[in-house]
DNA sequence: CTTACGGCCTGGGTGC
DNA sequence: TGCACCCAGGCCGTAA
């Protein structure tokens, strides 16, 4: 499931190879999970790759047309669940579910792959790049202590629907709200504006310490994921609650327990991370 | 306005 | 061997 350190992982490879290169042509497969494929096929042959960028969980790929004026917009790419992009000679076995092939100008050949079709990928124009950027919240590695803070200490909601949130923090998911939470021994019932001020500084550097490690280790691969090179990441070696329900806790040999909190499979150690009072039953209201 | 929740999309893995 | 069901993340509608 590409989060945060997924999508930078790939967005570095891609940086790698692709900015300079010219799309040749488009061919594509399946296309429901593109917003307009006929203007992808329409407007991107020609089109020079001048950057890459990762935003949230999103990769934006900057494209220069050929012709007069050079105008400039971005091709927009959601991995979703199962999404992978890589470059490879086109002459490569095409796994199964690969719906988009962009041949470029050095011989290689750009792919996207995705089992389920959770991704999402579509032509952003620069104005509706300023109203994307502005949708989403801060960047968990750029934003300072006292942004953090402020995003959590002001909400009502609890921390593990904050964390998931993208329009409080871009880029951050099940798996590293999961990881930063066990990391400052919080539990994902609590109420963001409970938090103590101590709890909001362990959890500000608990959330960009995982980020950074599995940045460095290229990533969790849990399913799917793989980078633009088709390697898998190494963090999911070292996740500490994670799909973990029933194994001991790394600080306290507990048993991690797994509850559905915000709609997602919540793994967590029971004694580590203290229960809030709410997190129990809603007391009933007493008539009479 | 904020928050909670359920349904939808798809198909691989699981369990019977 | 087959097959029904669960679940994943983002988004949307609805209700409190």
């Amino acid at each position: 499931m590409p989060e945060l350190p997924e999508v930078e992982t790939v967005a570095r490879g891609l940086r790698a190879v692709l900015p300079g290169r010219r799309i040749l042509s488009v061919r594509l497969g399946k296309t429901d999970f593109i917003d307009d494929p006929a203007a992808i096929e329409r407007e991107l042959p020609g089109c020079r790759i001048s950057a890459v960028h990762r935003f949230g969980k999103f990769l934006l790929l900057d494209l220069k047309r050929p012709t007069g004026s050079g105008v400039q917009f971005s091709l927009q790419i959601h991995l979703g669940m199962t999404g992978q992009i890589l470059t490879c000679p086109p002459e490569a076995r095409i796994p199964p579910h690969t719906h988009l092939f962009f041949a470029l100008d050095d011989g290689r050949e750009l792919r996207y792959t995705d089992i389920r079709r959770f991704g999402r990928i579509r032509i952003l124009t620069n104005g509706a790049r300023e109203t994307l950027l502005a949708e989403f919240g801060l960047d968990p590695l750029e934003a300072s202590e006292e942004e953090f803070d402020a995003s959590i200490h002001s909400r009502r909601a609890r921390i593990k629907a904050l964390l998931l949130d993208q329009h409080v923090l871009r880029g951050i998911g099940n798996i590293y709200t999961d990881e930063s939470l066990w990391r400052a021994r919080i539990h994902p019932m609590r109420l963001g504006g409970k938090l103590k001020e101590e709890e909001l500084h362990r959890l500000f550097t608990s959330v960009q310490q995982v980020l950074k490690e599995a940045i460095r280790l290229r990533g969790s691969s849990v399913s799917d994921y793989v980078d633009s090179n088709g390697q898998p990441g190494e963090f999911q070696l070292r996740h500490r609650v994670y799909m973990r329900e029933g194994k001991k806790c790394f600080r306290c040999s507990t048993l991690i327990r797994r509850a559905s909190v915000a709609g997602r499979s919540s793994y967590y150690c029971p004694r580590c991370q203290a229960a809030p009072r709410l997190a129990r039953k809603k007391r009933k209201v007493h008539t009479k």
